[in-house]
DNA sequence: CCCGTTAGTGATTAGCCACTAACTTACTTT
DNA sequence: AAAGTAAGTTAGTGGCTAATCACTAACGGG
């Protein structure tokens, strides 16, 4: 048994949250599955956090910054359009990331009062970096974030790169 | 009581569906709610269909077809940027259907090998009927879907409509 | 080395949910 | 009107799950 710090544990059941919520979504995703990834018993959870929603909730806040944070780096403001194709290929490699982030999507749309305003609050503030990085063109934001939310949809969908639906990606 | 032909039935169950596992997921929405909503027994569901995967299912192809058919009706091939924005308009009014998309995108996620074939396979078609319908512009194509899927996103985020990050799709 | 604090567990429970079986009600056909 | 068939119900079961409670093991400071 490995012994760690309260907040050092709350940090690995956000990580097996995001995974664990990236398959199975709120509902589809027991918190003995979560527990059993962390390696602690099921009822330890629920003295970290106040209840299942709580790590969603934590879970999803930080999916989106992180996924903003990798594209931040990613993105080089003097040839956006170049650096766009790397940043996109360096968020499909995490495939728990991006299914977390769909998740979060629908978890929004499904539990609106619980989640809105906090989730809505982190993409907001994710948007206005892209825009800023991009030249504060809203043109180019616009189309940007979509390029993204398509992949998210193909990737969800488990299209193989080789399908004709990603042929505008890798040219 | 109502008595239907069970073909009836089964069409009222994939509305009530699209609705109630739009809203709660696939393992958010109860059998129990879709048969309610119905105005129907709970088991009498499991006579029309073979299990809650096989609703699921239905409603989903269903949803995504829907959706495509609505599309091919309001883009005009000769103005076809001009009736985008017409076409998703009328997207964007049933929301239950629009949460529908998004929970089939998850749902394929996670469960892969129970609903991945089919659901590619309508997606594809949508696909392909979008092409050909923007004139076989593979940037067209791709422009047009990734638009759709970001207002999914935003919709579902319930960003209302004159907040900065839908700036780019009411000019 | 002891004792307060912090990390962690085992057992349990009330409620929910997909699915089954056996039965009833209403329409149709002859 | 009887018999057959299709539409629908009531009652029930086994499995799972979020959350609680009472408890134990390990660390660290004086």
């Amino acid at each position: 048994m490995v012994r760690m710090s309260a907040e050092e544990r709350r940090e690995s059941v956000i990580r097996a949250a995001i995974s664990e919520f990236g398959r199975g979504g709120y509902h589809g995703t027991s918190t003995e599955a979560i527990a059993r990834r962390v390696g602690v018993s099921q009822p330890y959870l629920f003295r970290l956090f106040p209840g299942k929603q709580a790590i969603f909730l934590a879970a999803a806040t930080r999916c989106l910054s992180e996924t903003r944070r990798m594209l931040e780096e990613a993105i080089d403001p003097d040839d956006p359009h170049m650096s766009m194709a790397a940043a996109y290929k360096e968020l499909i490699k995490d495939r728990d990331m991006l299914f977390m982030q769909m998740q979060v999507y629908v978890a929004v749309a499904a539990m609106e009062e619980e989640f809105g305003t906090e989730i809505r609050k982190v993409w907001e503030d994710w948007w206005d970096s892209m825009h800023l990085l991009l030249g504060a063109d809203v043109h180019e934001t616009t189309f940007f974030m979509s390029y993204g939310m398509l992949i998210n949809t193909l990737v969800s969908l488990g299209f193989p790169p080789d399908h004709r639906v990603w042929s505008n990606f890798a040219p």
